[in-house]
RNA sequence: GGCGGCGUAGCUCAGUGGCAAGAGCGGGUGAUUCAUAAUCACCGUGUCGUGGGUUCGAGUCCCACCGCCGCCA
């Protein structure tokens, strides 16, 4: 059996996971669980990164001890990927003692080959990136020296450090992304590695000695080994490296895939390949950096408001049904953004209509006309040859994108094949067979659709386990699935019993939907500043509401008709149903901005929008100190 | 600042120098009724960012410019 190595970078522990930690995890799923589909012995790995001056500073700022701190973070990650019913086989933590252990090993090991030495460092550190600048590097904002990055205030450190001679595997790592095209992926992240190998690699420091928080150097405790370092060889202690028990090791090193952001493409490009040909282990087969998500066309971060936790979305619309829109949606490798509506339109326009409906009516038929049992097929006729024709071509084109890792891609060759069954089907017409008394002509159309949507469930079997599942036991394939099950076409037994059931994905009305979470629209810091002219367009005026009711299968909105003095009376519809009756509504002077374009909430249209001040669980409507005409302008 | 990438239909994007530039989504028309108002068929003259150039021929190569982004400084 063939071995299949992949990891997820390990996560920082200095704040809780969000949609972008998880978007990675269910990439990486997602190949695992192909991978075991096809018949190898895969090895999974994720966890979390827990040394570093940036975890002891969040843990010292909620008064927490570092350590428990660590504790209840990984155990937030390790939740969230059971509850994402993410199949990794192993889960490391930096502080876990195996990882120490091996990390001391490796450093040993570094050391014996002589490719650490002892040396002075200066510069300019930023803490919040853990990163060190040169003196021309840095930028200059109020006389203070800033962090290019983040422009946090950057502090001026001198210290005696270990170095890792870095740059004498310059030619050997531009010998290895010569021999192996695919080492680094996508191409364009390569080329970048290889233009910085082709200036040269600068040595770097290994250690600190300015805090505690992490592992000790071998020999002098004075020092802590860099987060960097010692978090990059999670990837083999999670197997076992250098201790007792290394036949995990032995088994699936090296790495087939270590996926990880584009952000840390050169830890995992340049100075991991380089640790490793120090210590004189084989380099990972590929190193693929994937791009970016946004929230609604925002960078995902805390202080926007927009670090959704992805259960809110798994429990609204279905795990399956998230893991489907992130790996259709977003094409793999580059940035992409992450959108409700986005979302929605996937799940009601491919899985319900195209995929769910497809089950379904042929379900439907053969229910009603073979009583629930999979029909038995005769000679082929019509499109038969064809559509075995198609299953071929796309089961190849599938089996060939999954092992390229252009996982968007290979879903969209199998909804290109969904398609494919819905045309076969309505050009055969089963129900005119039907009428007609054609029974042996049916029960071979619906036996060839069925055993493409089995095809289907297969292919969407690493996406959407639940739904496949689902399909093989309504279609009465009691099996997981197998190698060779895929080009095999024929599995579907006759005679055993099919069951119909409901849609297998409800839509989501489009105009009826509400979002989770409506994203601030708020710039990061530094960058909200506008013009007057910019606030001048904002219409405020005073509005009296004059009727209130609350809109019938929503929880949150409220219907109001308000008077707006000179602009006369609309309709405004608000989320306010969690803070205020609709009887106190009525009455109430509100400050609503007129000019806002008018937007569709359940049917209803609202003309403006109500401004109020929220803070956590708390909301109150804003108005006026003391009486003033509805119509007034606020300004 | 250096290097690189991108800018193609309302939206998201494909497009080895060569037939009259494509797909999906959305929209429109028709068909159909097995099905979750679903599916199927048909419907796109878009300055291919701008301006030059090379070529028999350029979205596709070259140069300049504009805009966005990435990597390194």
């Amino acid at each position: 059996m063939k071995k299949f190595y992949i990891t997820t970078p390990i996560y920082y522990v200095n704040a809780e996971p969000h949609i972008g930690s998880a978007y990675t995890t269910i990439m990486a799923d997602i190949i695992a669980r192909y991978k075991r589909m096809m018949g190898h012995d895969v090895f999974f790995l994720t966890g979390t990164d827990e040394h570093g001056l940036k975890i002891l500073q969040s843990a010292r700022r909620k008064g927490k001890d570092v350590k428990e701190f660590c504790d209840e973070l990984a155990l937030k990650f390790e939740k969230l990927w059971e509850d994402l019913k993410i199949t990794n086989d192993y889960f490391v933590r930096t502080t876990n003692p195996e990882h120490e252990q091996t990390v001391n090993f490796f450093v040993r090991k570094m050391m014996e080959n002589g490719d650490i030495y002892k040396g002075k460092y200066s510069g300019w550190y930023c803490v919040h990136c853990e990163s060190y600048y040169d003196e021309d590097e840095v930028e200059e904002i109020d006389g203070k020296k800033v962090c290019p990055v983040c422009k946090r205030e950057v502090k001026w450190v001198e210290e005696e450090n270990y170095f890792f001679r870095l740059s004498r595997y310059n030619e050997a790592l531009k010998k290895q992304f010569k021999e192996n095209p695919d080492f680094v992926e996508p191409e364009f992240r390569r080329n970048e590695m290889l233009k910085i190998l082709e200036k040269g690699l600068k040595d770097i420091s290994i250690t600190r000695t300015t805090f505690k928080w992490g592992i000790p150097f071998p020999g002098d405790e004075e020092h802590v080994i860099y987060v960097w370092v010692d978090a990059l060889i999670n990837y083999v202690s999670a197997l076992g490296y250098g201790r007792e028990s290394d036949d995990r090791m032995r088994k699936y090193w090296p790495a087939d895939v270590h996926l990880i952001g584009k952000e840390i493409n050169r830890f995992h490009s340049l100075i991991w390949p380089a640790m490793l040909m120090s210590v004189g282990l084989d380099l990972p087969k590929r190193v693929f950096a994937h791009g970016w998500l946004t929230v609604n066309g925002r960078k995902i971060s805390k202080s926007l408001g927009n670090a959704v936790d992805p259960r809110e979305f798994v429990r609204k619309y279905g795990n399956d049904v998230v893991r489907y829109y992130l790996v259709r949606d977003i094409v793999f490798g580059k940035d992409g953004d992450f959108s409700e509506e986005k979302l929605v339109r996937r799940l009601n326009a491919d899985l319900a209509n195209d995929y769910g409906n497809l089950v379904h009516r042929t379900l439907a038929m053969v229910k009603k006309h073979f009583d629930s049992h999979v029909p038995k097929p005769s000679k082929s006729g019509g499109m038969d040859e064809k559509l075995l024709e198609k299953t071929k071509k796309t089961v190849n084109s599938y089996i060939n994108l999954m092992d390229s890792l252009r996982l968007t891609d290979a879903m969209e060759a199998v909804w290109g094949y969904v398609a494919f069954l819905n045309t076969y089907f309505d050009r055969e017409r089963p129900w005119v067979l039907a009428k007609r008394g054609e029974k042996e002509r049916l029960a071979t159309v619906l036996y060839n659709t069925l055993e493409g949507i089995l095809k289907v469930a297969m292919m969407t079997m690493p996406v959407m386990p639940d739904t496949s599942r689902e399909v093989f036991k309504r279609l009465g394939f009691p099996e997981e699935v197998k190698p060779g099950h895929l080009e095999f076409w024929g599995s579907l037994k006759s005679g055993v019993h099919a069951i119909h059931g409901k849609p297998l994905f409800r839509k989501i009305e489009m105009e009826k939907f509400e979002k989770i979470a409506e994203v601030k629209e708020v710039e990061e810091k530094g960058e909200n500043i506008i013009t007057t002219d910019e606030f001048a367009k904002v219409d405020l005026r005073v509005a009296k509401i004059l009727s209130a009711r609350r809109i019938e299968g929503s929880e949150k909105l409220i219907e109001m008709e308000i008077d707006v003095g000179e602009l006369g009376k609309r309709t405004l519809v608000g989320g306010l149903a969690k803070y205020y009756t609709p009887e106190e509504l009525v009455g109430k002077l509100v400050i609503i901005v007129a000019n806002l374009k008018p937007r569709k909430l359940f049917g209803v249209e609202s003309q403006g929008m109500l401004l109020a001040a929220k803070k956590g669980s708390e909301l109150k409507l804003l108005t006026v100190e003391g009486e003033i005409a509805p119509g007034a302008r606020i300004s």
